[in-house]
DNA sequence: CAAAAGGTAAACATGG
DNA sequence: CCCATGTTTACCTTTT
């Protein structure tokens, strides 16, 4: 029995539509993180006689510090990892009815505020159905390396100003290139908020070109792109006009192409394939990594306890985790918190200095694949596998908030 | 810890 | 001269 089945959908659609609404204002003595007399903050619980008291305790245990923020971001992972797994299970429902010729009954789970994080775990399986079938298609296959992970979300830096954006860029890894799918899953959200898209400008400079029908743009296209996509790009205009500048400049898969009317840039696929070429494959220092981390691993278990438990998720503990949709939960958050490692895999390392880029490439994304869920099966332990996000430890790396509004 | 990659700044060149 | 476009170099930070 899925253990979904039994959870409040509400509970948990209200979690996730948490980060958007942070008006509990209209219920003066209610609160999220209060509740039968103790405070619910993740790990806490704290004994509050009243709400005053609450309030009080919340002000000052829970301040803004390093160690709130830090489990925060935890939270963060769980809320994600959640969402992901409310995705999944829904889509298998509507397979299983739409297999069972049922009419569709389905749940009518989560209103849509979380559209921009959902849809792109939902959609992921429309990744194949790329508007314009990229020439990129020898990575995409093995397309289980598509976001796992929703970049930054909605979380992160629309509702936490104070914790700053997480700079962390997932299609830029394995060589994975971003496609006009990623994007456009999560284009509504981009264009709109202020948020720093996570891929690097090669990537974005790359998607820009590759979007454009003649796969060329000028330098002043390519600006155009960015701004229109990005809100982000809307502010400090000549720093990242530089980089877009920079890049284009520095790595040679863009390719200045004279023209009629003046210049265009163009993208040399094999050369952007080059980047970073040998992945790590069954490679022991990340082994050594992962061990390493284990601090790490209990805050984030505790968390996921916790908010499992917050919304009536039987907690099989790691060594029961035999139920699929559980296990496939903790791999699903495994894989977040490990990004590229874990491949114990031992896929021979084919150090070889890439002779043929794209054949390079190609393994790398064959192992890759147990980034989706429901390959990755088994009583694996959270806690011996789980690894730190980088960006549990680093609280500060965002210089960007630049007061000034030099817009254009 | 070191190297690579990525981001930001800035100097400088060139052509309109 | 100013501005857009490129090219480079330098210096950080983050990732591997």
């Amino acid at each position: 029995i899925n253990p979904f089945v039994s959870m409040p959908t509400n509970s948990l659609s209200y979690l996730l539509c948490f980060p958007f609404s942070l008006s509990h204002e209209e219920h003066p003595h209610s609160h999220p993180l209060y509740g039968h007399g103790v405070c619910k903050w993740p790990g806490c619980e704290a004994v509050c006689e009243d709400f005053q008291s609450f309030l009080k305790h919340l002000n000052s245990e829970h301040a803004l510090d390093d160690r709130s923020t830090a489990q925060c971001r935890v939270q963060m992972q769980v809320v994600q990892q959640l969402e992901l797994q409310l995705a999944k299970d829904k889509e298998r429902l509507q397979a299983m009815m739409t297999h069972l010729h049922v009419k569709s009954t389905e749940p009518k789970a989560a209103p849509q505020p979380l559209n921009l994080v959902s849809s792109v775990t939902l959609s992921k399986s429309a990744s194949e159905a790329s508007p314009q079938s990229l020439p990129h298609t020898p990575t995409t296959p093995t397309a289980p390396l598509t976001p796992v992970t929703q970049g930054p979300s909605v979380i992160t830096t629309t509702n936490m100003h104070t914790v700053g954006p997480i700079r962390r860029r997932y299609s830029d890894k394995y060589n994975v290139p971003i496609s006009s799918a990623d994007i456009a899953q999560n284009q509504e959200f981009y264009k709109n908020a202020e948020v720093r898209p996570p891929f690097t400008y090669a990537s974005l400079i790359r998607q820009a070109i590759l979007e454009s029908p003649e796969k060329q743009l000028t330098l002043n296209e390519i600006y155009n792109w960015f701004t229109r996509m990005f809100a982000y790009f809307r502010r400090n205009a000549a720093t990242w006009k530089n980089a877009v500048r920079h890049n284009l400049s520095l790595h040679k898969c863009f390719v200045r192409v004279e023209n009629v009317k003046g210049a265009v840039w163009t993208v040399d696929e094999v050369e952007f394939q080059k980047r970073r070429p040998q992945k790590i494959s069954g490679n022991p220092s990340l082994i050594k990594n992962m061990q390493s981390s284990h601090a790490y691993c209990t805050p984030l278990n505790a968390a996921l306890q916790a908010s499992m438990a917050e919304n009536s998720i039987p907690l099989y503990t790691t060594a029961s985790m035999g139920n699929p949709t559980l296990g496939s939960l903790a791999s699903a958050m495994r894989e977040e918190l490990n990004g590229a490692m874990e491949h114990t895999n031992s896929n021979e390392s084919d150090s070889s200095p890439g002779r043929s880029p794209l054949q390079a490439v190609h393994p790398v994304h064959v192992k890759e694949e147990p980034l989706d869920p429901e390959e990755a099966e088994g009583p694996l332990s959270l806690v011996t596998t789980a690894n730190h996000s980088p960006d549990f430890d680093h609280d500060r790396d965002y210089e960007d908030e630049p007061v000034n509004e030099d817009m254009e």
